[in-house]
DNA sequence: CTCAGTGTTCAGTG
DNA sequence: TCACTGAACACTGA
C-alpha cells in the first residue's frame, strides 16, 4: 500500500469512514517495533474519546486530525495497510491498532512485515520524520530551471534520486521507475548530467503520473494501459511493454529497477 | 529451502 | 560536514 497515490487513497477513504466520528475503543498490539518508542497505553489514551476531523498527508506519511493533541501518524512501510470493517467478528492478520467508532464500524491497522509505523505528534507537518521531508509532487514542484539547479548538485544516479524522500516526498521504487520510462530517461544516468530539456520532461512526467495515479484512487487496473508499471513486476525474464519492448531488470540506488533500454538510451 | 520485495535507517567511505 | 553506497532490518509468499 506505499507509495503516494496509494496513501492518498487511504487517506480518502480513512476520510470518508472516519470523519466526524468519536473513537469509543481502542486496541493496540504490543509491537515495539511498528510502535518506536511510544506505549500501547499512550496511544489508547490519546485516540479513546477523541473527534477525528480530518486526516493530512505528506509524502508518504498519513495522519489524523483529532479534536485534541497529540495526533497519530502512520507510516505504511512494505504492507501496511487501512481495514473498515463492518462484521464484529471480523480480526484482520497483523493488526497493529483497531480504533472501535461510535456507528459501531471499526477501523484497522495492519502491517505484515513491521516496517510500517504508527506514531503520535503535536504539530506532525513541523517535526520529524515529515519535517525533513522534500517536495510532495501532489503539492507542487519547482519550477523546472530551480529543478534543474537542485539536481545539478547531485552525483547519484536520477534513479537514486527520485527515490530520495527529502527531494521528492512519497516517490517510491514503481513511480521512479515509471517516471524514467516516460521520460526516456536511463535510471543510471547522473542527476547532474541531465540536460534541462532532460529535467523538464522528467519534472512534467511526474507531475502527470502522480496526479493520473491519484486521480485513479491508485487503482492500478486503471492506469493507462501504456505504462510500464503493468508489465515491471517479478524480475520476469524476456518480459515486454505492452508495444513488445524488452524490459531488463537492474539494481540502481539498491533496488530493483525495470527498465527500457530501446526507449531510455 | 531460498530469495525477492510498493521502504527507511545507519555505518562506513571518500 | 556532506553525499553517497550498501547492508540491515522483519517477515511473507512464491
Amino acid at each position: 500500500m506505499p507509495e503516494l497515490p496509494e496513501v492518498e487513497a487511504a487517506r480518502r477513504t480513512a476520510l470518508r469512514h472516519l470523519k466526524g466520528r468519536r473513537i469509543v475503543a481502542v486496541r493496540c498490539a504490543p509491537d515495539p517495533i511498528v510502535l518506536s518508542g511510544v506505549s500501547p497505553a499512550r496511544i489508547e489514551k490519546a485516540l479513546r474519546g477523541a473527534f477525528i476531523e480530518d486526516a493530512g498527508r505528506f509524502g508518504k506519511h498519513l495522519w489524523f486530525e483529532l479534536d485534541r493533541k497529540p495526533w497519530p501518524v502512520f507510516h505504511f512501510g512494505m504492507t501496511g495497510e487501512f481495514h473498515f470493517l463492518k462484521a464484529p467478528a471480523e480480526h484482520p492478520r497483523f493488526l497493529k491498532l483497531e480504533l472501535v467508532l461510535d456507528n459501531d464500524r471499526r477501523f484497522a491497522f495492519t502491517d505484515a512485515r513491521r516496517f510500517g509505523r504508527l506514531r503520535l505528534a503535536h504539530d506532525p507537518r513541523n517535526e520529524p520524520p515529515l519535517r525533513d521531508l522534500g517536495h510532495d509532487p501532489l503539492f507542487g514542484l519547482p519550477e523546472a530551471d530551480d529543478l534543474a539547479r537542485l539536481l545539478g548538485s547531485r552525483k547519484a544516479p536520477i534513479k537514486a534520486v527520485l527515490l530520495d524522500q527529502g527531494t521528492f516526498a512519497g516517490v517510491g521504487n514503481w513511480i521512479a521507475d515509471e517516471v524514467l520510462y516516460q521520460a526516456a530517461i536511463r535510471p543510471k544516468r547522473k542527476a547532474s548530467n541531465l540536460s534541462g530539456v532532460e529535467v523538464a520532461r522528467l519534472r512534467t512526467t511526474l507531475l502527470r503520473i502522480i496526479r493520473r495515479a491519484v486521480a485513479v484512487n491508485a487503482d492500478s487496473d486503471r492506469f493507462p494501459a501504456s505504462w510500464l508499471f503493468h508489465h515491471r513486476w517479478g524480475r520476469v525474464k524476456n518480459s515486454r511493454t505492452a508495444a513488445g519492448a524488452a524490459i531488463v531488470h537492474d539494481t540502481v540506488g539498491g533496488r530493483t529497477t525495470a527498465w527500457v533500454p530501446s526507449r531510455q538510451r
